[in-house]
DNA sequence: CGAAACTGGTTTCATTTGTAACCATTGAAA
DNA sequence: TTTCAATGGTTACAAATGAAACCAGTTTCG
């Protein structure tokens, strides 16, 4: 009988490893301020960009809507975040993080960017190019 | 002000890049028999290996035991799978697929295979040494 | 022996998630 | 211009998850 062997089959391996990492560095927004990872996208996104719509903060960090709708409330609850109607269209909202949001991001970037960084640093550099050029290659296959 | 560029943010790019894969793969198990990912990794496990503790599954497949505990208890209910209290140690169980659950088993092997299969096919000889390289550098790293 | 401490596994409860239905508004078509 | 489809976003409900408490059974050790 044909057999499949789970620690080689590339979606558990991709899965358990990401899941692995995510879980890791999750704890750099969670511990320090008890934030989910939408919210954490949501922020970071925001963040990143300045403004936003909660349909564009979806596509860019690859959440379903609810996920963004959700975590728009809670930044929203935390006035860490403010919704600004859109004058040409009253459907859409444009999102900017308040002082306390950015003062929030701009305190965990650098954590962010140095989690990403010392796990790096635990490779070679063929290491490094292997596993950026393979993810990269992976989405382009997606 | 320092920002993150989430989208080149290598655990990000990672979640979701697992993310994306599994949902697609997830598709075999999910619509053909409406299994969970837990549900399809214990079949799998088992498949595998032939008979397994819920501890010993929960070690194979990284999934807490509390999820073992309840894909478990369902494929049991489809009576996909049997337990066999241990004769030293009362408190476990060994678990073996049923038939019925080998059946199953052996109908995705071939799905399971083929998906990964196709899925490295559109990448280059050099990008699928990097991937599974990459990978494996990773998870070695953690 | 007999009281901890530990281990395999289950259950409970709160939180998170996904799906689908929904509301309001806008755009296209008749 | 009225109707109908599409879109931005929220909500309701069911299912999946995680943490911690829990229930045997086992081991350790005074």
């Amino acid at each position: 009988m044909e057999i499949l062997e789970l620690e080689s089959f590339l979606p558990y391996r991709l899965y358990r490893l990401a899941d692995a990492v995510s879980r890791e560095f999750s704890k750099i927004y969670k511990d320090r301020h008890g934030l989910t990872r939408p919210e954490w996208r949501t922020l970071s996104g925001l963040g990143q960009r300045g403004t936003m719509t909660a349909t564009e903060l979806g596509e860019q960090s690859a959440m379903h809507k609810t996920k963004v709708s959700r975590a728009v409330a809670e930044l929203e609850r935390r006035r860490w975040l403010t919704r600004t109607p859109d004058e040409n269209d009253r459907r859409v909202e444009h999102l900017a993080l308040t002082k306390a949001g950015l003062a929030a991001y701009s305190e965990m970037v650098p954590l962010a960017k140095a989690f990403e960084r010392e796990l790096l640093a635990r490779l070679s550099a063929e290491e490094r190019v292997a596993i950026v050029g393979g993810v990269a290659a992976l989405e382009g296959a997606l």
